[in-house]
DNA sequence: AACGAAGTCAACCGCTAATTT
DNA sequence: GAAATTAGCGGTTGACTTCGT
């Protein structure tokens, strides 16, 4: 009689058989998944998912691939840098988050995604209450000093510019990029 | 030390767009 | 051109960790 298949906890189960896993991926998944795709590629993810051997379907393959597994992957320690462009991308493009991980090289959109909910969408919340409150009338008290710099950090990420003429612009041209980098160049002599 | 609340993030789900048959 | 399949995106969930009491 054949040993029971162990079960974890999300495994999706039809009937009596179990299908595929869920959850968290394992090191040993990982590494069929990432040898699979060195030998032969990360192109039809229902394949690499049959043939890798992990027991997971190919969206949860393509998924651990893209924001994981594949090179130069770069994880965690956003830097002031990249978080100042997630802002001004975020300001400029919303939810976009795969558009905005396309700027900052070897960050995934769910990185950026997890990060702009987690940390930024806070910050933003916050400086926007703040600057619902404008300045002090004579003869009551005058803003903290902590109010002051917040305010001049908003100055600094207004965007004096206009939008129909970038989106007009990016429309004329081709589905590249490049209207994003003029809008960055814009935004960089404007601060 | 124990517990609950809040925060974080990996992974899944549902949908749409793009591609193939 | 229509239907089926695949890829990709953004929203959401849930497990785990950290923090405060």
């Amino acid at each position: 009689m054949a040993p029971k298949m162990a079960l974890k906890k999300g495994d999706e189960i039809i009937g009596k058989r179990k299908i595929v896993n869920k959850g968290a991926w394992t090191a040993e998944e990982d590494t069929k998944l990432s040898d699979y795709i060195q030998k032969y590629g990360a192109k039809q993810w229902k394949t690499v998912a049959l043939k890798a051997g992990v027991n997971r379907c190919g969206k949860s393959c393509r998924l651990r691939w893209l924001n994981y597994l594949r090179p130069n992957i770069k994880r965690g320690n956003i830097s002031d840098e990249e978080e100042d462009l997630i802002l001004r991308l975020h300001k400029l493009l919303g939810n976009r988050w795969s558009l905005i991980a396309g700027r900052l090289p070897g960050r995934t959109d769910n990185e950026i995604k997890n990060y702009w909910n987690s940390h930024l969408s806070k910050k933003v919340n916050h400086k926007e209450r703040k600057s619902e409150f404008p300045a002090t009338p004579a003869g009551t008290t005058p803003p903290s000093e902590e109010m002051r710099e917040e305010n001049l950090e908003n100055e600094d990420t207004e965007i004096n510019i206009d939008m129909n003429d970038l989106f007009h612009f990016s429309a004329e041209g081709t589905y590249g990029l490049d209207w994003i980098d003029k809008f960055l160049q814009i935004d960089e002599q404007g601060a």
